[in-house]
DNA sequence: TAGATTGTTAATCGATTAACAATC
DNA sequence: TAGATTGTTAATCGATTAACAATC
């Protein structure tokens, strides 16, 4: 009846949260309060309390937070208590260096395939992945229950091949690509700009110097 | 004097606008309106004046925004119109595909050396520029003006390399390992989590999915 | 029970949007 | 000049923090 819609700031922190959670429990710590986990994360114990009470009580009055339970609940949240099928479309530097990775699979995200308009790629495999043409993307997709695409290609062609990876039934773009995706509604796209990112360490580092520059310039 | 504070959301969305602007050049847009990009950037006109009011009046009552002009500026902001040397942490898959990236350099942003603690892959090289062991990083840096650090390696050697690198000068890490630094006042990072990226984008997918499973639900 | 700590409401803070006077 | 559009102030909205009653 009532939907709480859950901000997109709270989602943004969920997997930190996650991963700080993974770390305690490797440690062998079993219960923790928003206190302490707040000194850890940097964060304030209230956002703590608020963020985890949007999915319901976590928590126990008096006690804390059973971090095992706490840590598969947020799992359960993420999604990772399942199986993602993933392709990567673009077998470049950067798609090959994804393919590569184990960390995804350890979290349930396997990586079926790889997508290249280059034919010399084709048969290759990357960790045992095969690169495939585009032409049997969307066989392929149909076949394997595919629901996560990661486009690693140059933004000239990612629209295009996103509108044929959503017509072929993929719900979820991880879009590596230098531009924005528009999608229908009901498709889902994370973004990692890289170069936005390093645009905006450049930013930091270039406002800390001006402010700072000339030696150490006496504040009045 | 009154020294403005500007706002992490606003300086998130720079490169963001950067990017349209490039856009916007490349085919011959010489002028723009907020109006306008706000149509095309899919954003309220108010809030691209409000961001572009922190750093000065770019633009001009009655005619807009001179997209050139305007794109320079914010390249200068973002420290686009100087070079930065970076060098790599970590000559695996993700360091190696970072290297291979040439929009960087395009940026600005200078690829030097690479690092790694691997002594077999010394000597090699990645488009021209060397791998050395780590103990050369010391000597290297100090030489070459490096300022910007690329981790791109485990997270158990992250703190203790950012550590490292700080002391011999770096002033700005692009953190790619799955942990956070803790560094001091005066030293940048920008991180990019990439595990926990893809687990946003799992959330909204589950999270969709819950909502619209077992066919069509009705809605009361 | 007494002490601890959550869940949750209320207060504050910051960011976004709306409105409009200034001005090109 | 009249029209257009910014720069900027005011209003609204949302997110964070503080406070404390509920409860383990």
């Amino acid at each position: 009846m009532e939907e709480k819609e859950i901000s997109k700031a709270v989602i943004r922190r969920l997997p930190r949260y996650y991963r700080y959670l993974g770390e305690l429990m490797e440690s062998g710590v079993e219960r923790i309060s928003s206190n302490e986990l707040s000194e850890r994360m940097r964060v304030t114990a209230s956002q703590i309390r608020q963020d985890l009470n949007n999915f319901g009580g976590f928590g126990q009055q008096g006690y804390g937070y059973n971090v095992k339970y706490l840590y598969d609940e947020i799992g359960r949240l993420l999604g990772l208590d399942k199986k993602h099928n993933v392709i990567i479309i673009g077998g470049g530097n950067l798609g090959q260096a994804l393919a590569n990775y184990p960390a995804f699979e350890k979290r349930g995200f396997i990586v079926k395939g790889i997508f290249d308009i280059n034919p010399k790629l084709s048969g290759r495999t990357v960790r045992g992945i095969p690169i495939m043409p585009m032409e049997q993307m969307e066989e392929f997709i149909r076949e394997n229950d595919i629901q996560i695409a990661t486009l690693t290609l140059p933004k000239t062609s990612a629209t295009e091949v996103a509108d044929q990876l959503i017509s072929y039934g993929v719900r979820a773009i991880w879009n590596f690509a230098h531009t924005d995706l528009n999608v229908p509604e009901g498709v889902m796209v994370e973004n990692v700009h890289l170069s936005e990112s390093i645009m905006r360490l450049s930013y930091n580092l270039t406002r800390y110097e001006e402010e700072h520059k000339s030696g150490k310039k006496e504040k009045k």
